[in-house]
Formats: structure tokens, C-alpha cells, sequence
DNA sequence: CCGTATCCATTGTGATACTG
DNA sequence: CAGTATCACAATGGATACGG
């Protein structure tokens, strides 16, 4: 049993352990949605039909700010707009379908954790 | 380039998606503070010095209460109060350090993303 | 078509101080 | 030792409505 480092925060902040953690509810799901292809910004608004333009938008603008997708605007009109994954954001596919796997694997137990009915 | 499902939301919710998102800024931090055997209360304060008691606490109850950690009691005086990863908690260490190694592997990128100095 | 503006409820974070 | 009590503050998340 190996002692603990006596700061893991400088180590390890919180921010740096996880990408994941953008932030940000909807993410990963934008990111997942565009793992095929670009996107226009109204194609993303159907399988993600339960998020609001301003939340849409917000999640876009973070996951732009950090390199992961790229925004592309094509004059019109009718002028529209894609999204596409950055080489970045491509790369964190990844760890996320690890994650999304383990959620999958072990999602009885997290049910029951939660609510032992 | 394959189409949209109509409705990804049912398909995969938010909260499915991430245990890494567990609305919690430090609980991956508690979880790898575990990973090499139970520690107490203490102990966890010394590597997370930068969480006060009463954050620390509420980390480790919402962690408690998904099934990650056990909490265990041992009476005293003096008592102590000892936490230790669940087989659950640690079959999730994998995809945990898969997001980490990610990270830093492309700390630079996500650096630059941010900031363009 | 692709958003923005406002407003509000909720939750997360934290400092500080105190207790069984 | 292992927490709790209080208070305060910032940041989401979201509904609704409007704009270029």
C-alpha cells in the first residue's frame, strides 16, 4: 500500500484529469453526434431535440474554445453553418466510447446504487 | 456519412453518458486518492488540500451514495473513519486513466486551444 | 436558418467557524 | 478525528421570446 503523494492537486488539478468535464452537460453528446461527419447546426437540434438554442449554442461555443470542433460558415442565403470535429476532438473519441462502454457495462449496479427499489 | 438517429437523447442521456460527470469537481480525485487501498478522512485532506471539509464531504457522500466508495466506521476513541473504493468504484479506474493519459497526452494542444500565445 | 436576450431556479464552490 | 452549520457567491441549465 504505497503512501499518498503529499499534494496530488499540484500534481493533478482537477481541470487537468478531466476533458471530460468540460463544463458542460451536453458535450460529449455534440461530440457523438458528429463523429460521422459535420453537422449543420439544425441537424444537431434533432437528436439533441431536449437541449434549447442558447444550451445548443453554449455547449458549440465551449467545445470551439477548446479545439475540439471547428465552426465553418457558408454565406447564403440561406446561409448555413456546419460543425465539424477537429483532429483534437476526433482523438477524444476514444476515452469516450471507453466511458460510455463502462457506463453501458455497469449500468445496473449504477441504478442500484442509486435507488436500491 | 451515416444520419443522425432522430432522437440520440433516448438513446443515450446525458447522465448515462458521463459517471465521469458526477456533478462533482473532485470526486475523480478522491478515486484515484483510493486506488492503492482504503485511506481515512483525513488522509484525503492532505493530498486534496485545496478542498475544505465540508466540499471533501459532500464529494465523498454523493460517491457513496452511486456505489463507488465504502464508508466504514471504526469506534474509538479515538474513531476513525476509513473510505475505500467498491469493485464498482474501481472497475472504474480504467476508463479514468484512459481519459488521464488522453490529457496528458494532449495537454499542449489543449493549452494552445485556449490560449493562443 | 441560426442563433441572441432576458429572466429565473437550482446547484456547485467555498470561506469561516464550530461540535460530538 | 471527522465532520456540521451558516452564509455568500458564481456558474449552469433552462423556459420563453425575439432578432439578423
Amino acid at each position: 500500500m504505497t503512501p499518498l503523494p503529499p499534494d496530488l492537486f499540484d500534481e493533478l488539478c482537477p481541470s487537468s484529469l478531466l476533458p471530460f468535464r468540460f463544463g458542460d452537460k451536453w458535450a460529449a453528446l455534440v461530440l457523438r453526434c458528429l463523429e460521422d461527419g459535420p453537422r449543420r447546426y439544425s441537424e444537431l437540434r434533432v437528436p439533441l431535440r431536449r437541449v434549447t438554442p442558447k444550451v445548443l449554442t453554449q455547449s458549440l461555443r465551449g467545445l470551439e474554445r477548446d479545439g475540439f470542433v471547428a465552426r465553418t460558415v457558408r454565406p447564403g442565403p440561406p446561409r448555413s453553418v456546419e460543425y465539424a470535429l477537429t483532429p483534437l476532438g476526433r482523438s477524444l473519441l476514444g476515452p469516450l466510447y471507453a466511458a460510455c462502454a463502462w457506463a453501458a457495462e455497469h449500468w445496473d449496479e449504477l441504478l442500484d446504487a442509486r435507488d436500491p427499489a
